[in-house]
DNA sequence: GATCCACGGGAATACACGGATG
DNA sequence: CATCCGTGTATTCCCGTGGATC
């Protein structure tokens, strides 16, 4: 138990009413469950999943589109509710070695950003499908994959499996992901979710469809800040024409419009006003590198990698001078326990996936290869709250 | 006792530069 | 002038060990 956070959490000014009422509402890595305005695109999911009203599995397919275009909200609320359908029609398979006979198929998803090995794969299908929790330790990838045959054979309609993020830079490729369903009997089937178009990522050979997430419209993107604002902020917080300016400067990316609504009302809060203004805006949008990382991406880092990010943003600029001086300040911050060397090679690993950026610097004398420094590929203030949120 | 994987540590390689060499 | 070499640093790559968990 964090006492210190169930302290903090009874903490609030007890001037007025505040101006952020909920975090979750505003953060743009938290996927509602109930997207608007989206229902095209959930129609043609739908199309595509229709074999399994009737108790058979859909076939392979690939569903892409633009940073922002909202497929993950859209991919994660229609498999919430799908679970919640396939279990009201079918018996919970209590136990991994009992066939049984479902009247639909199952439902999983998995994010490919924090299912990083074939053992994690496996063990987040498996341990989605049946009852009880599978351990993490103590068993074998070779084991999980026995286990998941046993259940999948001895099912009649199989399981649809998500896997989103495919193809990002840090992930996987689609070769790999081929790998991992060859360890599946047929009966499974994967919706596969990334940016990549079809013909970039090879798969088209495996797919009967794709399903292209269209990135949102101008009016679309208003009403998604506004209901955010509504449920996260103060009555009258954020006012039409702000959202609309937001929303032309987000360029119909959603996670970069709900990020810089999250980073003004961040700065407004500090400031102690209840209302967003333009100088907040302003701030906000000066601070998002463009393009930038998606932030769901830099918080589902393994944790000593937040852990050097969380004290990296804090650093002042003569820390930041080269990857060396970089390494020696974190890893001589109170709380961070690695070596200097791990740091290091985290940083390089973090800059080797784009969530910070290698620059090299001017060079001061003329010995050896000049440093370079590292920049972010992601506005800093979100990142602080939401990691600060969870400890 | 078994398993996975995060860390640490260091070897190997790349790069920048100035100066030597052909 | 073009190329090579030595030195010093940055960057990448690899793998054994050990912690945590079952």
């Amino acid at each position: 138990m964090d006492i210190d956070a169930r302290i903090k959490r009874r903490q609030r000014p007890d001037d007025g009413p505040r101006l952020i009422q909920n975090y979750d509402s505003l953060s743009p890595i938290f996927h509602i469950d109930e997207p608007s305005d989206r229902a095209p695109v959930f129609e043609r999911l739908l199309d595509h999943l229709d074999p399994v009203f009737n108790g058979n599995l859909p076939p392979n397919a690939y569903v892409y589109g633009e940073f922002g275009a909202g497929k993950s909200a859209i991919v994660t609320a229609l498999f919430a509710h799908l679970e919640r359908f396939s279990v009201g029609t079918r018996s919970v398979i209590h136990t991994s070695t009992r066939p049984n006979t479902p009247a639909t198929p199952g439902f999983v998803y998995v994010d490919m950003r924090t299912t990083t090995s074939e053992f994690s794969f496996y063990h987040a299908v498996l341990d989605n499908l049946v009852e009880e929790s599978v351990p993490e330790h103590g068993i074998s990838t070779h084991e999980l994959t026995e286990r998941l045959n046993t259940i999948l054979n001895g099912s009649r309609t199989g399981v649809v499996i998500a896997v989103d993020h495919v193809a990002e830079p840090d992930g996987r490729d689609s070769e790999a992901l081929i790998d991992l369903f060859a360890g599946l009997p047929s009966n499974a089937s994967w919706l596969a979710v990334g940016r990549a178009t079809p013909t970039e990522t090879g798969l088209t050979t495996y797919t009967a469809s794709t399903i292209n997430v269209e990135r949102y419209q101008p009016q679309m993107l208003v009403d998604v800040l506004m209901t955010r604002a509504s449920e996260g902020l103060a009555r009258q917080a954020l006012d039409h024409e702000l959202a609309r300016r937001i929303a032309g400067w987000a360029d119909g990316n959603a996670h970069d419009a709900l990020t810089a609504l999250f980073i003004a009302a961040d700065r407004a809060n500090q400031a102690g006003r209840t209302r967003l203004t333009e100088g907040d805006l302003n701030d906000a949008v000066a601070e998002i590198p463009r393009p930038s990382v998606s932030l769901a991406r830099v918080l589902s880092l393994p944790a000593n990698k937040q852990l050097v990010l969380r004290n990296l943003v804090d650093l002042d600029t003569e820390d930041r001078a080269s990857v060396t001086a970089t390494a020696e300040a974190i890893s001589t911050q109170p709380g961070v326990d690695l070596s200097r060397g791990t740091v290091k090679r985290f940083l390089y690993e973090i800059a080797e996936v784009g969530i910070v950026e290698r620059v090299r610097s001017e060079r001061r004398d003329g010995k050896g290869r000049p440093p370079s420094r590292v920049e972010l590929r992601f506005p800093p203030t979100p990142f602080r709250r939401l990691y600060d949120l969870r400890r």
